[in-house]
DNA sequence: TCTCATATCGGAATCATTCCAGTTTGGAAA
DNA sequence: TTTCCAAACTGGAATGATTCCGATATGAGA
């Protein structure tokens, strides 16, 4: 498990040429306290408001984007367009692309198994979701 | 692979107690011609509206939700609240409560090899996704 | 055919997120 | 230490998907 500290995402803000703002330590405090919980853009402004008292939240929102971007964190939520449907009930893998986004459904052979899952965490799964993130065949082809 | 006909769909609208109507037999065409794209609202707002010249977008929505809960179809973008971040960086199972909205981390021993992906079908993962909903040890004992 | 629970309609409301124009500031260079 | 400007920040407005709501229409069982 790779779980970046306070004073990993410190430096990676230096590694990224970005400055350090109190804002920005701010936010930082606020995604590493409350890294179990997943937090979002709402709960992290919050936080970030009772650490130092002025953050808006169109900074908040530019943080975490720029934050992702660099690859000091991960968005879980990349579709943010409109949810979408599909008609394949069985569990597979999309393959979704970056640049077009076209969804690419890929049947894997042996998919993970929910029981074990079960046994290990206590955990009932009742549906599955896995997303493969990157770029397709024809957009690979494809210049710009 | 199992992917619903349009007689599948009409037939399990019967069996879920619902109205066949032509609003609902339109978007049922448009989600199955359109299954490869993984069809958004708004493809099958304006999908439906050539074949069913009265259809509003406020009917679309409701039946798209109407089909998912009925386990017509399946909804792909659960999570409409708002983004999530994670500070872990490496691969992993998200276990997201249906009830209480927690997500759990859960770290696969053998992940998906991404390598087998771009063999098979040419498309470049950059990143992965994995989420299984359903229900956490907590809200199992909890009554209600 | 009658009846009414269920569907549909469209317009307003909601809510996360982004945009924008103006102001502030971290930190490199002098 | 001071100067300076690209990068950050601000708050309010705009956007866009989705939901809500009150009124109207209709499928299908009696």
């Amino acid at each position: 498990m790779r779980t970046n500290t306070k004073e990993d995402l410190i430096g990676q803000l230096k590694e990224n040429g970005l400055k350090i703002t109190p804002q920005r330590l701010a936010i930082i405090d606020a995604l590493v306290e409350n890294r179990y919980e997943h937090p979002g853009a709402t709960l992290i402004f919050n936080e970030a408001r009772k650490k130092a008292g002025r953050v808006s939240l169109s900074t908040v929102y530019a943080t975490l984007k720029e934050f992702s971007e660099s690859g000091l964190i991960r968005q879980m939520e990349f579709d943010r367009l409109e949810n979408r449907y599909d008609v394949d009930l069985s569990d597979h893998v999309n393959l979704i692309c970056k640049r077009c986004g076209k969804v690419v459904d890929y049947h894997i052979p042996a998919p993970l198994e929910p029981k074990n899952i079960v046994r290990k965490s206590g955990f009932v799964v009742t549906d599955t979701r896995i997303e493969f993130h990157g770029y397709c065949r024809d957009c690979l082809k494809r210049p710009d």
